[in-house]
Parts: structure tokens; C-alpha cells; sequence
DNA sequence: TTCCGAATTAACCAACTGGTCAACTTCCCT
DNA sequence: AGGGAAGTTGACCAGTTGGTTAATTCGGAA
């Protein structure tokens, strides 16, 4: 009954594009339209706001990533590889956007999250949403180091918090620096906040 | 020559409270001038665009925050204790500001900076140039600690940089959050970071 | 084949954006 | 005391903002 389009998914595409390469406040309804190639009449046939599409486009975003990082957080793989292999992943992914775009991105939902959490309490919501889903990735595969005796870590959920707003800050620090070599970083600097020594390779008990 | 103002002030701090509490974007010109209690007209007379004012603003916020971070970073103070006092400081500062505005506002630099980075040359530039001055006290501090072996830091500048990292993603989080107590992790987290457990207290060898 | 609901379009809106300007007031310094 | 530089004011600008509307065009299913 009646026409399709694909219209709604090329809106979303536009404006994840433009939040990642700006920023909220520097994307307007009228931008998005025209890299979609979408009239504005359309947009509000869709999408009731521009928060509105925000909130859907995120949550597209997201639902996407968790089946990549279902896979690199794998239980068949060794934790401390999962948390490597996910950084390893951003690495990639941000060579990728900045031959496309000339700039480090980072991440969208820190950027983002930075910007509106004062001022968009609907935004700020789904961005937590999905960041307190993330931190489950990191924080399980540290009880599973703790357990096959990889690591120290008598509280798992604390310790993945500290790898992930360490992740977070290098993240940050790559877009501000617009250079990727900053994300190179992560890998001994996860190793010091875990607690494995250089000497002692990957899946070897420490000590 | 001429009649004085301190209009210009005004409107520094008025810019700096509205960016905090918002963001540069939902700043608006008519909105700093009304808080500011200045007309439009006297904005343009002291500054030559939005951009201007910002830079201005940053510049002065910082080199008031210099002052209080020259004490907090004496070399006459333990280093470890530094470190730990600096983000002490952060943690009031915040709750005046949640006591005041009733929000966590993190750290002004980086969100800032996750929002323009990619969107103003000018104040990008800015913000590399105070964060790369900030990183500096914790550089100090770590070496410092290094060379009274009270930790073990080969790479002092690498290690300040992954304590920074954690620190501006930890007042990430408690922005989002509006949480202040995500800024209480960072005592045993900067203290796993440093490699110092809790056992042996601050300024004793360790090993 | 027809028909109904979904998609598209362009024209429109008021409020607001950052920024300008010329006239005017104040008051410091000589 | 009064000249002149610094500060103030409100009216003004063109462009943009997020959002609305009614008329129109399409296309999938009966």
C-alpha cells in the first residue's frame, strides 16, 4: 500500500555523516536534506524533529557496531585480545574516514555526548543508553581475564571503566589533534591500566 | 582617554558560563549580550566576531586556572599528591558548579573541543595549545615521581599522557551522567595507571 | 485497472542567526 | 573647562533556522 522510498536511510546516512564531520549544532535540517536529496517536506514526512532523526539515526548506528563487536568480543577469543582487536577495529575505521573525509573523527557518541548532554535530555539518554551497553563489551572481557588468571582485577566493572574513559580521552585527543598515530598509544597503554607487563605476551599468566 | 567599561569582562564570563552549561552552538550572540547585560552594538565594539570573543574568553579562563594550577603542581609537594590534589580541585570545582547550575559540567577544553575540532581552525588551535600546557603538570609530576622512585615510568611524557586521557574521560562520563561520583574512581584509577597500589601509601617505594 | 495510502514537492512562515552602523553619551586627561 | 577618545545605543540587515502546509504524484495490492 502505497509507494516506497528510501528516502528515511539516506537521511540517516546524511546526518550521521554531518554530526561526525561537524557537529550537531553546525548541521542543519537544510544540509541534511540537500546531501540526502531530499526535499523538506519529505524530512518532516519522516521524522517529526531533527532531534527526532538524531535519535534514529543513532540508534540505526549502534544497532550496526553491536553486531561487529558481538563478533570481535567473541568468547572463543582471548579477552585481553577482544579489548585489543576492538581498538584495532576504531584504528581502522578511522584510517578509513580520514581518507575520506581528511579528518580524524573519533568517537560520534563522545563527541555528540560532549555537546548536548546539557542541552538535549532525550539525546543524552540514548547516548548513555548505548555507552552503558559498550562498557559491558570491556567489562566482560576483564572478568574473563580475571578468571583464567590473565589479569589482577577484583573489580571487573571498575577496571573496564578505566580502560574506557582511557579509550574515550585517546579517542578525543585524535580528533582534537585531527592524527592517528595518538591511537597507537592504546595498545601499552592498555596493558598498564590491565596490569600486563610487556615482557609478559598475551595470555600469559603474569608474575 | 575616553570612559572605561567593564563590559568586556561581562561578556567573557558570560560566554564561558553559557558554552560550560550548553554548548558553542546553542550559544547564541543575542544570548551572551542579554546575560551580559550589553547591547549588541558594545559586543562588536570589544570584539570582532563570536569566534573572537570565544578565543578571548578560553585565553583568559586558562590563564586564571594557570595560577591555581602553578600551586597545585609546586615542586615542593610530593608528586603523586599533585596529581591526586589537581583532580581534588576538579571535584570541588564540580560540585559548586552542580550546586550552582545543577549540572556536572566537565571539563569546558574538551567539550569544546570534541564540538569544533573539526568545524574552527582558529579555536581548535586554541584548545591544542592549553591542553598541550596542561599535560605538561602531569609530565612534570610523573617524572618527578620516576626520578624519587616512587614509581616506575621509563616514559614519563607517555604515562602523563594516558593519566590525562583517563582523566578527561572520566569527566566526560560525569557530565553525561550528571554524576558527580564517577569523579571518585579516579584516586585508585590514576593510582593503577601510576602502577601504585593501594598498600603502599602515596610517596613509599613500591616493590 | 483502479484506487488508496504513502511519498514528494514547492512555497511559505516567524523567529532567530551573526553582524553593521551612525548617532549619541560619558568621562579621563590636559 | 572642554576636547576627543572610548563606550553605548537601538534600529537595521540579509541569510538561515527548524518547522508547516496543501496540493500532487506515484506504485503496490485488490
Amino acid at each position: 500500500m502505497g509507494r516506497t522510498s528510501d528516502a528515511k536511510i539516506r537521511l540517516i546516512e546524511a546526518m550521521i555523516e554531518l554530526i561526525w564531520t561537524g557537529s550537531y549544532g553546525s548541521t542543519s535540517v537544510d544540509q541534511i536534506c540537500e546531501r540526502a536529496g531530499v526535499k523538506k517536506g519529505s524530512f518532516y514526512h519522516f521524522f517529526e524533529s531533527k532531534t527526532d532523526l538524531a535519535l534514529t539515526g543513532i540508534e540505526h548506528s549502534w544497532l550496526e557496531h553491536r553486531r561487529e563487536l558481538d563478533q570481535t568480543f567473541s568468547p572463543v577469543v582471548p579477552p585481553l585480545e577482544r579489548i585489543l582487536n576492538c581498538f584495532r577495529n576504531f584504528r581502522k575505521e578511522q584510517e578509513e574516514l580520514l581518507a575520506k573525509h581528511g579528518r580524524v573523527l573519533g568517537c560520534p557518541i563522545h563527541s555528540l555526548g560532549a555537546e548536548i548532554s546539557t542541552v538535549d535530555d532525550r539525546l543524552r539518554n540514548k547516548l548513555q543508553e548505548i555507552l552503558s551497553q559498550f562498557i559491558l563489551y570491556y567489562e566482560c572481557a576483564v572478568r574473563d581475564a580475571d578468571a583464567q588468571g590473565i589479569i589482577e582485577a577484583p573489580d571487573a566493572s571498575a577496571l573496564a571503566r578505566i580502560v574506557f574513559a582511557y579509550s574515550e580521552g585517546l579517542l578525543l585527543h585524535a580528533r582534537m589533534w585531527n592524527d592517528l598515530s595518538y591511537l597507537d598509544e592504546f595498545e601499552s597503554g592498555a596493558m598498564i591500566i590491565l596490569g600486563v607487563t610487556k615482557r609478559s605476551p598475551t595470555g600469559v599468566k603474569k608474575k
